[in-house]
DNA sequence: CGTAGAGTAAACAGAT
DNA sequence: GATCTGTTTACTCTAC
């Protein structure tokens, strides 16, 4: 009898995570508008050539870049040396052939001259075409090389699969493909930096005209490490050259915190917001939370840190935060420079997330290729992963991987920011509606909703399924459906009444919940039949609703539930090639291992059954529901609780008794 | 604007 | 009688 008592834990969820920061971030607005004023722009573009007001010195730009392509040469020779070894295979043509660059790259650096020297001799103009001149030999040489030598890796790729496939076991194999693919891998990313750093040059210095030219059309990637470089150029003349020196290469630790605070938008308040403060007001300053940086320190500013200006390029000494504010405002005023700088760091900006996607979409398809092997099927066994966007949780460009889920993300990808209002009445929960595989969600944001007092983007249908399904043998009292939302989520833990009624409401509303009558009482099970079939109609009615379901759900949820649903072949409407991008599919799921069993039995007959009925349903369930308990408890309860525990599969005979009975129902 | 789905509130009844 | 459980209705909001 006595269901023992509810034990409402009406305690306040430690709901201290929440603070999803200002997204304010927008540098856009400020040096988008700056710069869209035309003369920032061109005026600074022109200024290597015409506007000679003495703030740059081309020549030491060139210096700096030179030395840059210069070290990244060597580096990238030094790597290939000791890299192309590595596998095993190492012939001495790539030695021979390594050779040219740095040889090529030397001749063009002016390593005897000191940019004052060079300033002197040469005026703007020539050493504008200097460096254009020498960019684009540089630029013609190096890819002359990485080409060469993508080419003798991808041989020595072929080979080695040919020869293993002879004679060598698998494994041997893909360690050697690994090893080479990492090679490739690594002389791309090296060739993109490099390519993208002559185009930054570029569009700092060059004419637009000029210089995106030849470069746009090459494949653009980022180099965090290579901004200071550029920054310096412009920025800082008088920095001595070693700096730059110190600086680069392919050291992305000590880059990691440029990289950081460059990829995390929503993070970075616009530098040019700053230059309204008034005065070194720590109260004024922007409250952030970022917790990665360095500048934790509460009076602290975005820019400053560790004593000096970390305005890109600039690096000046300030004692505190007054004198840095002080600097900040004179020397990083609201003028063409600034305005060209907050430009380049926008491009960075997106860059880095066109990187990005790219990479995500690499990891993907990696994925897709290691774990989707058609020969085994993985159940999706691994743990939460993290993937390569997980740093990201928002605001970035990486379509498909935009549900990559941090373990404890702000915000939980699949939420939209509609979704995230937890005051208020939310309605619309994205996911049922599209018949979310809200475990694999869950599974990925479990911490998040645990501690944080957010409102599930779920309804309460299919969290309520959701909990019985994660439980062995399928059913639960309506007190454990108490227990597991509480649980699960620090938002349930308080309005008791309201959700708990809510979710009565619910059981009893939807046919897809069977109430079983128990030995111990009444246990409530999922229909999953009649769940997936409240779905179709909307689907099959409008295309728009399909598209609206890709676009608005998080896209490694949708690709968790339906590609096992579409692996039974269950849900025609999705199995259309258009829908599951393939590409991205099979992507970073760590499908959490209730979902592998549980929904995705989409059951056969639910084709049969497709014809969906938009009319309004007649009104008879609950007396059927009713009659049930006595069949029910046989049918679906058999002996061993652990039998088949999915009601689909004792279902269907009975389901199919129940589909007859029950032409509709469903009044709301 | 109408419709449908979802959330909320509340009344009510039966069981414990 | 109080509480829990379950059902039903009504209303509102939102998206389509």
């Amino acid at each position: 009898m006595m269901v023992e008592s509810a034990s409402e834990t009406i305690r306040s969820a430690p709901s201290g995570q929440n603070g999803v920061g200002s997204i304010s971030g927008q540098a856009d607005g400020s040096g988008g508008g700056a710069g869209a004023a035309g003369s920032g722009g061109t005026g600074r573009d022109s200024a290597a050539g015409a506007d000679s007001n003495g703030e740059m010195s081309p020549a030491e730009l060139l210096h700096f870049q030179q030395q840059q392509a210069l070290q990244v040469a060597r580096q990238f020779l030094l790597q290939q040396a000791s890299g192309l070894s590595s596998p095993g295979n190492n012939d001495s043509k790539q030695s021979a052939s390594a050779v040219q660059v740095p040889v090529s790259v030397a001749m063009m650096s002016p390593q005897m001259l000191t940019p004052q020297q060079m300033q002197q001799i040469l005026s703007p103009p020539q050493l504008q075409a200097l460096l254009q001149q020498q960019q684009a030999l540089m630029l013609q040489q190096l890819q002359e090389y990485y080409k060469k030598q993508q080419e003798q890796l991808h041989l020595q790729l072929l080979t080695q699969q040919q020869q293993a496939g002879k004679q060598q076991p698998k494994e041997a194999l893909g360690n050697k493909q690994l090893a080479f693919q990492q090679q490739l891998l690594q002389m791309q990313q090296l060739q993109q930096q490099h390519l993208l750093n002559l185009q930054r040059q570029g569009l700092v210095s060059l004419q637009p005209s000029q210089a995106s030219g030849p470069l746009q059309t090459l494949p653009q990637a980022v180099c965090p490490t290579d901004l200071p470089q550029l920054w310096k150029g412009e920025g800082a003349p008088g920095q001595p050259a070693e700096d730059s020196v110190k600086q680069e290469g392919l050291d992305l630790t000590g880059s990691a915190t440029t990289a950081t605070s460059f990829a995390a938008p929503p993070k970075v308040s616009p530098p040019l917001s700053h230059h309204t403060l008034p005065n070194g007001q720590p109260t004024v300053l922007t409250p952030r939370r970022d917790s990665s940086s360095h500048e934790e320190t509460p009076g602290s500013h975005p820019l400053y840190g560790h004593g000096e200006c970390k305005w890109p390029g600039c690096e000046t000494l300030c004692e505190d935060l007054g004198q840095f504010i002080k600097h900040l405002n004179t020397e990083h005023a609201l003028d063409d420079r600034s305005t060209a700088q907050c430009r380049v760091q926008m491009q960075v900006v997106q860059q880095l997330e066109i990187q990005l996607a790219k990479e995500s979409e690499r990891l993907q398809a990696m994925m897709a290729h290691l774990h989707m092997r058609p020969s085994e099927p993985k159940p999706f066994s691994q743990p939460v992963t993290i993937s390569a966007a997980d740093s990201f949780p928002d605001g970035l460009v990486h379509p498909p991987t935009s549900a990559a889920a941090p373990v404890t993300p702000l915000r939980p990808p699949g939420l939209s920011s509609a979704s995230l209002h937890s005051g208020g009445p939310a309605r619309r929960r994205s996911s049922d509606k599209f018949c979310s595989p809200i475990s694999s969600e869950l599974a990925q944001n479990h911490e998040f909703y645990k501690n944080a007092d957010v409102r599930p983007p779920f309804t309460y249908a299919s969290l309520i399924r959701q909990a019985i399904l994660e439980t062995p043998d399928r059913q639960l009292t309506l007190n454990e459906i108490y227990n597991w939302f509480t649980r699960m989520f620090a938002y349930f833990r308080r309005n008791t009444a309201t959700w708990k009624n809510a979710v009565r409401h619910n059981l009893s509303l939807h046919k897809c919940f069977v109430r079983v009558e128990n030995v111990k009482g009444a246990v409530w099970t999922v229909d999953e039949r009649e769940y997936q079939k409240r779905r179709p109609p909307k689907m099959t009615g409008s295309p728009t609703l399909v598209k609206n379901m890709i676009s608005g759900l998080s896209y490694g949820a949708l690709n968790a539930s339906y590609q096992a649903a579409l692996a039974e072949s269950s849900f025609p409407l999705l199995s259309s090639p258009g829908v599951l991008n393939p590409g991205s599919a099979g992507s970073l799921l760590p499908l959490s291992h209730d979902e592998v069993g549980a929904p995705v039995e989409p059951l056969p007959s639910n084709g049969s059954s497709s014809p969906p009925r938009l009319s309004p349903p007649q009104y008879s369930h609950q007396v059927q529901v009713k009659e049930e308990p006595a069949e029910a408890e046989e049918d679906r309860r058999p002996g061993p609780p652990l039998g088949p525990p999915n009601p689909s599969t004792a279902g269907p005979p009975e389901d199919r008794d129940l589909e007859e009975e029950l032409p509709g129902e469903e009044l709301s």
